[in-house]
DNA sequence: GTCCCGGGTG
DNA sequence: CACCCAGGAC
């Protein structure tokens, strides 16, 4: 679909007038400094900004920089993330703070960030966008939802990322990204909850699994026993649980081989 | 039940 | 492409 000029310009009026109207204050928005601004997209990966909002201010107080996240233990990390959920985002983040430190620079190009774990095309892309207001083109659910709402309302079948994409690009506001993003985000998160979810006519769309009983819960429970009682055996581990030993051996393994927890001569604790 | 400023893995 | 990863809000 190409798009006329006057109607590019229009939507984008649209956008921003009610980026204004729904402008909503965050840290990361008032200091876009890059650690700031990583440390927020992040957090920000499935997990709603009001939630974020509290989170971050208190992993900011314990590590203000990247230097003191790169030097920190990772239990010292996964203490301050607890809670937040998706407990790998920590270990990502808190390598993504050990390279950046090392490489002795922030990565600047999406090719370079994209190396990094836990940044994937979208998060790369907002990082040089909300960082260093670079004109950047990405999709996520909120940017989904809007242009959903404006140019696909009335699809009949599933629309295609690369669509979505393709309208994205057309329509990019690149006087200034950040402002620009910022405008879909809020826009977006308001069209979902005055109007509703349209990202149910993405192909991307799709229903996560059940969280009761599933591994998710059990390997997030062995986590809060290891950080808060210390090491543990996998019978300690199991007799607390109530898993099976063979359930608690394979989450265990899996752990193990994501560097979240470390094993020695049988005795299991945080990485 | 459904969602969330997705990415990694096989 | 399918499945996994958490936790709380609604």
């Amino acid at each position: 679909m190409k798009l006329q000029k006057t109607d590019i310009v229009e939507f984008q009026n649209i956008v921003l007038k009610q980026g204004a109207a729904l402008y909503r204050d965050m840290p990361w928005r008032t200091d876009c400094n890059p650690y700031y601004v990583l440390v927020s997209e992040i957090m920000l990966q499935q997990t709603q900004v009001p939630r974020v909002l509290q989170k971050f201010s208190e992993f900011i107080t314990v590590f203000p920089t990247l230097e003191s996240l790169a030097k920190a233990e990772f239990y010292e990390v996964l203490q301050q993330w607890s809670g937040l959920g998706y407990n790998r985002r920590a270990k990502f983040l808190h390598k993504c703070a050990i390279q950046i430190q090392n490489a002795g620079v922030f990565p600047q190009s999406l090719h370079e960030l994209q190396q990094l774990p836990g940044i994937g095309v979208n998060t790369a892309a907002s990082i040089l966008v909300y960082a260093f207001n670079e004109p950047q083109v990405f999709i996520e659910t909120n940017i989904r939802t809007v242009y959903i709402y404006h140019f696909f309302e009335d699809a009949i079948q599933k629309i295609d990322e690369k669509e979505l994409y393709d309208i994205v690009q057309q329509t990019s506001y690149t006087d200034n990204p950040r402002q620009w993003y910022w405008s879909l985000m809020d826009y977006g998160t308001h069209i979902k909850k005055t109007i509703g979810n349209y990202n149910k006519l993405s192909k991307m769309h799709s229903t996560q699994s059940k969280f009761e009983g599933s591994n998710r819960q059990k390997r997030a429970a062995i986590i809060r026993l290891l950080l808060q009682y210390g090491p543990q055996t996998i019978d300690s581990i199991v007799y607390y649980q109530k898993y099976t030993v063979s359930e608690v051996n394979d989450l265990l393994m899996a752990l193990v081989k994501e560097s979240m927890v470390k094993e020695q001569s049988g005795i299991y604790s945080i990485m």
